[in-house]
DNA sequence: GGGCGCATGTAATGAGTTACATGATTGA
DNA sequence: TCAATCATGTAACTCATTACATGCGCCC
């Protein structure tokens, strides 16, 4: 649904062929969404199949040929129906990675710390990717999707950065002299 | 993967049924995972044929059966490969919500406003249900889930209401007397 | 007696991924 | 001449969802 939405916007305004729209998804979108090759020409077949767009053939001498796609008038409709319902709704987020965090008692937390550090480092060559891209205060001017994409990306490494701290604190308490029995 | 790390984490120490899995996956982790009554079963008849839990039948006077579950030490290596896997890495977080922010140009901004303040309004109610549970410095006391949560509703409000406010300005500045020609 | 809670699923469908297939052109 | 890029997919599979099925016990 929301993947629907995606591709008619882009194809509004940019008639495209698969192969073009594919490239455009990974090098430039791939923070938002990740759709593979075939998923992406599926979608567009389903998309045709479905009247929200035509297909019309092109080629260029003798290479192969283009699907190139244009939104018809019932696939604009459909558009702003997906769009206003995406706007107005809140889907919780999903954080495949918080589950780990659930058990993280399971582990030494000197091991937990160690591994933490790992996703920490990954998560900083993330930002650093990201940040140059939306100045701060850039108003309507940075693409606010890449503005929401840092804020989490941020809200992330304080909130991770802080739980370092406390597992640091956890063993560092431990390796004190005991001197009475718990 | 994640979801079988879910649950063979929750076994773990807490032989449990279906059933009752299925409550507490509703009931207290919704905000977690998604997993729905007959994905939670095949998740579990899964692991069961993978040797990663046994499961033994229980039953209470005329009451249906229960089919109770144990993690197997097979099951303990392999929760245990998968919460370092998960804890070591860093995956992009999706927000699916966010693609409609990609094409928010392509409605009025006071159209865009309005449907932003319904998401406004979902998301101060979660954010009521949440941030209670999670008292700031709670350390390690709070469930660092629970705190990863809440801090991202967070990152989420203020980079909304900030956004709200660009739109506010957005159609301000239209509505003013035009002097000059564009 | 009717509906909810307990407790288990199956069947049909859809969505998405991975691996594979094809064949021409362009650049090193 | 070899690899990469252009351009299209299909087939097999896994994963998950939706809707449906069953039947007892308990409470109002």
């Amino acid at each position: 649904m929301n993947r629907e939405l995606l591709i008619l916007g882009l194809l509004r305004g940019w008639d495209t062929h698969g192969y073009q729209l594919v490239d455009f998804l990974e090098k430039r979108l791939a923070y938002l969404v990740d759709l593979k090759k075939p998923t992406t020409y599926a979608l567009l077949e389903r998309l045709r199949r479905d009247g929200h767009v035509t297909m019309t053939v092109e080629r260029e001498g003798n290479r192969p040929e283009r699907r190139v796609y244009q939104v018809t008038s019932e696939g604009e409709a459909y558009f702003f129906r997906l769009l206003r319902e995406n706007l107005r709704s809140f889907a919780r987020p999903r954080f495949p990675n918080a589950i780990g965090i659930y058990f993280i008692q399971a582990l030494p937390s000197e091991e937990a710390e160690a591994l933490l550090n790992e996703r920490l480092s990954a998560l900083e060559e993330e930002l650093q990717e990201f940040e140059p891209k939306v100045p701060a205060h850039a108003g309507l001017a940075a693409e606010p999707v890449l503005q929401h994409y840092v804020v989490h990306l941020q809200a992330e490494r304080t909130w991770l950065t802080s739980l370092l701290r406390t597992l640091v604190e956890a063993h560092r308490q431990r390796s004190l002299p005991t001197e009475a029995a718990e």
